[in-house]
DNA sequence: AAACGTTCTGTTATACCGTAACATTCTTGG
DNA sequence: CCAAGAATGTTACGGTATAACAGAACGTTT
């Protein structure tokens, strides 16, 4: 899926729950989707200034937060970083994998196994909260 | 298992690996011990600078960074913050929930869960790393 | 159109998290 | 003792994230 046929799903996406995709929000992904993995903050934030001239903290992170909370793109904390989910529409939690020696992300979805996590951690009185699960490791490329 | 108790298996742990538990690690150690759940670096450099007058960040992050590649702490990346491990020494793979909200630890056994999620992975052609899972929600206590 | 509440964005300032770089002290083996 | 390495002290800085308030844009009601 291209960049252009992306932003397009993720208008729809956006629609449909009655959230909108503003042109700020809109520029913010395009910027995310323009590199090929992790992005962080002040990446976008610099690139924003780039192309406005004048951009704030605050103007990013709200985006950001905003594209998270609409499932657009994920939050991967290991890494102070976002990455575009690739399954949009599906209402999916993700399992993030980072090959530790290339530096490539793969996203899987964990929704089943949360699921059954979530069952098994209600048994013993705590709900574990909607969330990605990062892992570590080697990508096809990399085990020798 | 207490606190001295911990201390000493601590010890005898590090000895085991050829690392040395100085007291300024011993120390930091045991100020992380003295909480409950989650702890953050500036909570055990302000604790650190009632016992001793006068800490920097380095001295406190230099002997959190110890005890993590020890594998006496663990790090909680999505709260920034540090959990004693209750399994030092043997060699687990453990699933470790966070409350977020006020920072307690739980533990569950997610052996059947790692298996799933490396034949998942394993299917994508992604090798996981041994390591712990963390995931983060609300204790019974705090679901009010 | 005018008034209103809501949501979004701009702006400033600041708090929090973590590390680089170098100086000093401590330990250990020869 | 002396040299080499490990650990700690110290200063300074850079990266991450949010609070708080002001202004603009938007849809709704009158
Ligand atoms: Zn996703
Ligand atoms: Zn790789
Ligand atoms: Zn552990
Ligand atoms: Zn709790």
């Amino acid at each position: 899926m291209d960049a252009a046929c992306f932003l397009n799903a993720a208008d729809r996406h956006c629609q449909q729950q009655g959230a909108k995709l503003t042109s700020l929000r809109r520029q913010v992904l395009e910027l995310v989707l323009g590199y090929d993995g992790v992005v962080k903050a002040y990446q976008v934030l610099a690139d924003l200034q780039r192309q406005r001239g004048i951009a704030a903290p605050p103007t990013v992170y709200r985006a950001l937060d905003f594209l998270v909370a609409s499932g657009l793109l994920h939050k991967v904390d290991a890494l102070n970083g976002y990455i575009v989910c690739r399954h949009v529409g599906c209402n999916h939690e993700g399992l993030i994998l980072v090959c530790s020696q290339c530096g490539r992300v793969q996203e899987l979805d964990a929704t089943p196994m949360l699921a059954l996590l979530r069952e098994q951690a209600g048994g013993e009185g705590f709900a574990i909260a909607p969330q990605n699960l990062l892992l570590t490791g080697h990508c096809q490329g990399c085990q020798a």
